[in-house]
DNA sequence: CCATGGATTGTCT
DNA sequence: GACAATCCATGGA
């Protein structure tokens, strides 16, 4: 079924999303996820977008049906994720910038540090697992072939808000992170004292 | 604690 | 040819 989730502007569901269930089914069966606690809103109004400039093979996904994946590659390593909302045709979209995590801990722990998850380890570790754009991605297995997934529609990908939305779920909103152009546009959302927000 | 620089490659000017 | 919606290691205070 359709989720309203995605159909409203990159402004509005950035900070929406935050509480929601990520999660993510590997083609060995392997799940993981977690709740998203930090993103950021991007559109084709906005400097710092990567539809900025219109459509382009790159930035295709944004102008995609809502709920499309968006997957680039950053810094020639990095991929960060982004959720394609709005209507088709206008660019935006909402950049995923950590998870706490909830689901398959133990796999995420082995793609992130290309070990087992140890018996001991420290909260401070476990912050490390998901707490970046390009830390949540890896964690999850995404790659570049999840560009024009569609969440939701019997693909690899689910985003479910929680059950019933808690009135404690603290917001703060600030400045966007890691950007050159718009640095001023509070388009940022994160859930107040979580331990897997980039950063403060 | 904070600041800095290197890695690495697709995309757009 | 510049540079990027980042991460990590290192070095100094």
């Amino acid at each position: 079924m359709k989720s309203a989730l995605f159909v409203s502007s990159a402004k509005e569901t950035a900070p929406a999303l935050l509480g929601s269930e990520l999660h993510v089914t590997a083609s060995d069966g392997h799940r993981t996820g977690g709740i998203i606690v930090e993103t950021e809103a991007y559109d084709q109004t906005d400097e710092a977008s990567h539809s900025y400039r219109g459509r382009t093979k790159r930035t295709g996904p944004m102008f995609a049906a809502p709920g499309t994946v968006y997957v680039y590659l950053t810094y020639g390593m990095h991929l960060c994720m982004n959720l394609s909302v709005g209507d088709e045709d206008f660019g935006a979209a909402v950049l995923l910038r950590a998870i706490e995590p909830t689901v398959g801990i133990e796999t995420m722990w082995q793609r992130r540090f290309g070990r087992p998850i140890p018996v001991d380890y420290s909260q401070k570790q476990l912050s490390q697992l998901t707490n970046g754009p390009a830390k949540l991605t890896q964690a999850l297995g995404i790659t570049l072939d999840d560009n024009y997934i569609v969440v939701n529609e019997n693909t690899r990908i689910t985003v479910a808000p929680p059950d019933k939305k808690p009135d404690t779920l603290r917001i703060v909103q600030t400045p966007r992170i890691g950007i050159s152009k718009a640095v001023d546009k509070p388009w940022r959302w994160y859930v107040a004292d979580n331990a897997w927000v980039s950063r403060r």
